[in-house]
RNA sequence: GCGGGAGUAGCUCAGUGGUAGAGCGCGACCUUGCCAAGGUCGAAGUCGCGAGUUCGACCCUCGUCUCCCGCUCCA
């Protein structure tokens, strides 16, 4: 089937209450959006989903919940505060925007465009990534010590903890540190509903490994990541994965895979429909080096100055003492958000000719597990027994009852938002004590005795 | 920041220099009862904001704000 695009996508969102714009009542902020009822259901399923896979079923993960607000000399030897941050130009000739650090010059020593060769450049502007903020009150913008900066990665939260966890675990390499929390860039261009925005939420995994296991590891990891988005329900026609060059590698890495996703269908060149969905980067020992007080490194200097803390890892089988190679799944919450709608977003023609939407999330992710529907909505008994339906099965999964329109418009509402059950009373309900299950993505109804109704459902949302 | 586009009801949009409409949606009631049924009624917009021209501006002029698209950026 052809994918939507994106806009598809917002209008369902905004329609349906999955996400709406940010400030919205205020005009909106680009690049900011809020989570709806459905939205935030959506969007707590996948972190549960991913929680669920990498702290609790596997034996090698422990969870933590970082600080968005650091001291500011993480940002300085994690590399931030230096690599995040370019100053920018513009053309005014051809309008192009250049990175003065990469400006030629020419004969007379006057930088010129790289693009049309002019030298008429506007001043340059600092753009640092990093949202900068001040902590405390008395603070002022001007004041440099109390200068500190929204977290742009969760990763760093997860290094300057690494001993913290290791000691109080009791862990042995090979083992992983996993968390879930919002990030900030100060993105030059946002854009594309929730693909790139510049508040966003990650999903990090850190995991610890000898030198020597790195390469295997990064690749069990890419597998592992492979087989969990398709458990997502995203089809794998709309996935591929990128090997980054070594151009394109930041520096710290030393392999890097993408995966992507088709999130651009409608763009006629192939290759630029698709965009990446998460990276598997094997960062070497870096983060931990970077952060280590180890009074001398190979030519005898201090690594870093102002840590309190040797990160090293003492291995007692082998007695060796080293720093461990990270293995870093990194997967956005918002773009892992948008790529399952995109891809269970489907179109069905009905009898008459009209397109009916349907939603087809699995159950595990659907926001609404099931609707309880009176057949007749003039009829107290059966609204009476609808509703004590919805009462009982709420505790076990998310259900909602509904009686706003007749039974095709509430079937109708509940495809469009993913509801994988919808059920009905009928008359015949009073009478023999059973309802009506339609299933949402064959329309298919099968008769089940009241009794046997939740463990009917349970079965089926795993 | 530059270039382009756009702001009228919750949504999609029409509209005329004489202070606003449709469809869908939403709410109530009647009728109906298995895939967005029909009917009646209703709520809802200071036409993005400010100024100017005019007897009179949603409409013309200027300014301004916001959003969208493209570019630069995304260690």
């Amino acid at each position: 089937m052809s994918a939507p695009n994106i806009e598809t996508i917002v209008s369902l969102s905004k329609r349906r209450g999955f996400v709406f714009p940010a400030s919205d009542i205020y005009g909106g902020l680009g690049s900011s959006w809020d989570y709806g009822p459905l939205g935030v259901e959506l969007a707590n399923n996948i972190k549960r989903s991913w929680w669920n896979w990498l702290v609790y079923e596997r034996d090698d993960i422990e969870g933590i919940d970082s600080s968005i607000i650091q001291n500011r000399l993480v940002w300085k030897y994690s590399g931030h505060e230096d690599t995040f941050s370019d100053p920018l130009v513009d053309c005014r000739d051809c309008k192009t925007r250049l990175r003065e650090d990469k400006l030629e010059t020419n004969a007379d020593g006057k930088p010129v465009c790289s693009n049309c060769g002019s030298t008429n450049l506007t001043e340059s502007r600092p753009f640092n990534l990093m949202f900068r903020t001040t902590v405390g009150a008395a603070s002022s913008d001007e004041d440099e010590s109390a200068l500190a900066y929204l977290r742009p990665e969760t990763a760093q939260g997860i290094f300057t903890n690494f001993a913290n966890v290791l000691n109080t675990s009791r862990r042995k390499l090979p083992f992983g540190i996993a968390q879930i929390g919002k990030a900030f860039r100060n993105e030059v261009t946002p854009g594309n509903f929730i693909f790139r925005t510049r508040e966003f939420e990650q999903m990090e995994v850190e995991y610890f490994v000898r030198p020597d296991d790195a390469p295997q590891s990064h690749q069990d990891w890419i597998d592992g990541f492979d087989a969990w988005i398709k458990s997502l329900g995203i089809s794998s026609a709309n996935l591929k994965h990128y090997e980054q060059t070594k151009a394109e590698l930041a520096h710290y890495s030393e392999r890097t895979v993408d995966i992507l996703y088709r999130f651009f269908p409608e763009r006629e060149d192939e290759e630029k429909q698709w965009d990446e969905l998460m990276g598997i980067a094997n960062r070497t020992d870096f983060d931990l080096r970077v952060h280590s007080k180890k009074p001398e490194d190979a030519d005898g200097k201090r690594i870093n100055p102002d840590s309190t803390e040797d990160l090293s890892y003492f291995d007692p089988q082998t007695n060796e003492r080293f720093y461990p190679y990270i293995i870093e799944p990194s997967i956005g919450v918002n773009r892992t958000l948008l790529a399952v709608m995109m891809d269970a977003y489907t179109e069905k023609t009905n009898d008459k000719g009209e397109v009916r939407v349907i939603l087809k999330l699995t159950p595990e992710l659907a926001p609404i597990k099931v609707a309880v529907l009176p057949l007749a909505k003039n009829n107290d008994a059966i609204v009476t027994l609808a509703k004590k339906l919805k009462h009982d099965l709420q505790p076990s999964m998310r259900a909602v009852y509904d009686d706003t329109g007749g039974i095709g418009k509430l079937y109708a509402r509940q495809d469009e938002i993913g509801t994988p059950f919808c059920v009905t009373v009928d008359h015949e309900s009073l009478e023999d004590n059973a309802v009506t299950v339609r299933h949402r993505d064959t329309w298919e109804q099968e008769r089940v005795g009241v009794d046997q109704l939740a463990d009917f459902l349970s079965g089926r949302l795993k």
